[in-house]
DNA sequence: TTCTGATGTAGGATTATTCCTATATCAGAA
DNA sequence: TTCTGATATAGGAATAATCCTACATCAGAA
């Protein structure tokens, strides 16, 4: 069984590692530092199960999450984050993340979720289940940063860790002015006028 | 053998221990969540070390850190950080941490480690030996905000908080050119350049 | 099916910020 | 006592960000 494992930090790899091989199949596993690293691996080897750490250095693990899934659909992506659940989970999941696990979670259930997610099936903590389907019917208890397009928030994101208009647009390849207009939105939707009331929020959020 | 590892996510203690477990000897190792179970455990058990992460929900792992070297200054405390932020490593060291790692370190340097501070011995990586030996001659074990002057500290405050530098020019009777170069004197010495990092740092320094 | 609102995208004009440089003051070092 | 370095203060030129406006697309509502 092939499994990649791209978290920055070595400790972690290594830790999640060790956890791995207590399974009992036969394990090859593979590390990417980086979302760039984990992308190319992935172009030239087929794992049963890749764990991706939401925060990279490189790039947010959601936008490595699109483009794996853009590259090779079949690919099971299991999803690791430092933060609470609901954050990114429901989005984690809409792109096509075949599990979402934060890093309180036990190394038992890290294994069951591994061995599911190869498989070909989801995972999904009960914790989790039970919040994606409490705020599944009811819009109105969202929090603010959900009324935000996939495109909006990936932009809030960059704002909020204080990356300048001229580096989101090189980055997104878009202009200044497209990302301007996003910021406006953004502002607009949540009701907020400054760039540090964003980071703020996404800190208290634990969005970053 | 007896040790302590102190993380908030299960799943990295869970690594840790995974690792730590490769090492010879018999090891009983105990777990605590945040800073407030460290403590508590520490106060029953004498151990040989203590993996303690710096970053913790309850409060600052550099002041469980102190609080453990009150109570039993002989525990050898080996901090764990997220960031390789030399900020902290220096603080860690003078207040008595036995060695400062960050969680890029590979495993086989975590065991060395641990080894050697079990043993009551030090342990610093080479890299931050150097970072020390180049930045020791100043006042480097301050928190880097106590650098800043006194009128520094107040715009940076300002700024952390969102205000523009129009306004804040307004609201102190200066031009804003005058808070431009005082920005530029903040950033410099905060080592910092963007004012999302200085919301950042305000936020877990409890300044704002 | 036509309309509407949300979304992704920019341009021009106006402001705000940054960068580099410069000055005066004052406390402490040589 | 003279010098130096930290501090408090700005100006001009160059960039970056904002505001307002605009347009195409597409999904869902009427």
């Amino acid at each position: 069984m092939k499994i990649l494992i791209c978290d920055d930090h070595k400790i972690v790899r290594d830790g999640l590692k060790q956890i791995l091989q207590q399974m009992p199949e036969t394990l090859c596993i593979e590390e990417a530092k980086d979302g760039e690293e984990a992308i190319s691996l992935i172009k030239n080897t087929d794992f049963n199960a890749v764990l991706l750490d939401i925060s990279l250095p490189d790039k947010n693990g959601l936008e490595v999450l699109q483009i794996i899934k853009k590259r090779s659909p079949s690919t099971n992506v299991l999803m690791l984050s430092m933060h609470s659940e609901e954050q990114y989970s429901i989005r984690a999941l809409k792109l096509g993340a075949s599990g979402y696990l934060t890093k309180d979670t036990a190394s038992e259930e890290l294994l069951l979720a591994v061995k599911k997610i190869s498989g070909g099936g989801k995972y999904i903590s009960a914790a989790l289940a039970e919040n994606i389907a409490f705020n599944m019917d009811n819009d109105k208890g969202k929090a603010p940063h959900e009324l935000l397009s996939d495109r909006e928030f990936e932009i809030m994101l960059k704002i909020a860790k204080g990356l300048s208009l001229v580096d989101i647009g090189k980055e997104l390849f878009i202009s200044i002015k497209t990302v301007s207009t996003y910021r406006t939105r953004i502002m607009s939707k949540m009701q907020m006028s400054k760039n540090a009331d964003l980071t703020m929020y996404c800190i208290n959020n634990g969005l970053i």
